[in-house]
DNA sequence: CTGAAAGCGCTTACAG
DNA sequence: CTGAAAGCGCTTACAG
């Protein structure tokens, strides 16, 4: 089956190919092309199901419409909650996505870029891991649109669309605080990226700042890529090793779902009064936690300014200082306990 | 910040653009070069940081080395997880994946296999929705690589990879039944949907090819996208209003969350022997169900065999009958129960 | 108003 | 062994 080309048109409209391109390209006008002629071609473009070649036009203008996104893992419910949105808001602009996943791996992170920008990728959108840094920055250097998304880097002036990580704990904390629990515990999980260090702080510095004791060992940090059963023994003896404990943390939702899962299905006795709060990713989980609350990630809004930035980057304009970090806060929601 | 070419390379090693080419491809034995002069421009690449243009090869060479995944919703726990797969299929074998959302609409679905292939994506792996059907048997006539996922259609003669719906729910049945369990239910979802009939009907056939009695209204289908409350709300009324029931079958797993959450949520009394089995999607949900049988999806099989097939047919491979339509048989899992 | 030409960066058949 | 040329399908600056 051959595919028809742009000559085909020109061919039996009697007339040459670059006047059928500037016509199917709208520019009809600008070149002062009769309405009779465009409007022919453009009969006859729909008539033979002319699509022009995507690639041709690539090499020939530069860009892909291609969107590169490069995420942890797309199997994980928040990116994949990330992807879908950010899917939506490229096709409203005429933009496809590609999707990598870093695995939270560095090499393989840094051998993403370089793939995705050997294939013209117009922009990329980035949830970094620490040794993208270099990376990253040679792109900067290339004036190559490049948001990145939920991580960032302190030095590094790039774009970057966040999650205010600190505020979400804050407001759990205060929230908690404010139910008159004072003596609270903090599950994290042992990665150094810059969101769990926010959320670490955010805990202790709420507390602080209310005059509220504090201990080290009211803190758990599970070794990233725990096993479920690992979590599970190790949350519930943390629980239980504290006496008197009115209401625990957890600063993210992946420990949240084995914490709470390990509390019900060990049937540890836990003060059934025990405030629990989960940084949370996504809508899915709430089905299944009732009588906690979730300091839920504003992830719509993450994807679509962090489009949106792209989009500016694409238009060539500058962006202001304050565009540059954006914070996007987490919201509080209660969930009705059974 | 001027990109590197062929031509600079050429240039720096003396030699014309389509040595290098010729070298950079791995032909230069072929071409009989010298290795001398071969190693030279070797390393000046390297020196230079050249990295080929996809989009020129593309064009020149009609391949993009890109895969097209067309799927129901990225942010679906399952088709993330299948996504996951393929990407790193496709990764092992130089491919990178550019993914679309159908959103089970017909319209939008067509659309993507026209964006994508004016974009000369290599391949296409669908989830299709019926109303796809024209459009998928418009790619297998321009001999367009393509595989069907999850779903396919009876009088399409495209390659598939699909769950045995029909044996993962037999054995569901017949699991039940060996356990003594005679009364079972069956909760399904409204929609029109090759997977979902069959499963149906193998609830239905393997209850009679037992001998056991199977009533219309010990069958529960909601509507599709039905919101949490209601769903919850039916499958409860559902549930008491059948009185002596001993077991009970979710066919989709998205049911099964909102239907067992429910029952503990509304506190609803229920034979605490009820025996729950459900289809699942997904390893993440299997944490929440302690004590129930989950008929596992073989999304891993379903994702490499779907590979394997598309790469076939890059090769020009004639498919074998029996590749024409492969099933992956779930697998029976039995959750420890509390 | 319209046409001829150059060129995006590459690969490959062809000629020496 | 090596080089010159054509061409993938398109867009755009340039010339009439």
């Amino acid at each position: 089956v051959k595919t028809i080309t742009i000559r085909d048109i020109a061919k039996r409209a009697g007339v040459v190919p670059s006047t059928v391109s500037v016509v199917l390209n709208g520019k009809a006008k600008e070149m002062r092309i009769s309405d009779r002629l465009a409007n022919q071609i453009r009969v006859i473009a729909e008539e033979m199901g002319y699509y022009p070649n995507q690639t041709a036009v690539s090499l020939r203008t530069g860009k892909t419409k291609m969107l590169g996104l490069i995420i942890e893992d797309i199997s994980n419910i928040f990116f994949a909650s990330l992807a879908k949105i950010i899917e939506d808001e490229a096709d409203s602009i005429g933009y496809k996505v590609v999707y990598c996943s870093t695995e939270n791996n560095d090499d393989k992170g840094c051998e993403l870029i370089k793939m995705l920008s050997l294939r013209q990728i117009d922009g990329l959108l980035i949830t970094p891991t620490n040794g993208m840094t270099l990376e990253i920055s040679k792109l900067l250097e290339k004036k190559k649109p490049v948001v990145l998304m939920d991580r960032y880097f302190p030095y590094l002036n790039a774009p970057c669309v966040l999650s205010d990580n600190f505020t979400g704990i804050k407001d759990g904390v205060e929230h908690l605080l404010h139910k008159g629990h004072n003596k609270i515990a903090f599950v994290t999980v042992d990665l150094d990226q810059i969101q769990m260090h926010e959320r670490e702080r955010a805990y202790f510095e709420t507390l602080q700042s209310h005059n509220i004791e504090t201990k080290n060992n009211w803190t758990l940090k599970l070794p990233y890529k725990c096993k479920p059963a690992e979590a599970i023994h190790k949350i519930t003896s943390f629980i239980s090793s504290i006496s008197g404990l009115q209401a625990i943390i957890f600063a993210t939702n992946y420990l949240g779902i084995y914490g709470l899962d390990s509390i019900r299905q060990l049937g540890i006795s836990i003060p059934s009064d025990l405030a629990v709060i989960c940084f949370d990713d996504h809508d899915i989980f709430r089905l299944h936690t009732p009588g906690i609350t979730i300091i839920e990630q504003p992830i719509k809004e993450i994807a679509m300014n962090s489009i949106q930035l792209l989009m500016k980057q694409f238009e060539n304009k500058e962006l202001a200082v304050n565009e540059l970090q954006v914070f996007k806060k987490p919201k509080l929601v209660i969930r009705a306990s059974t």
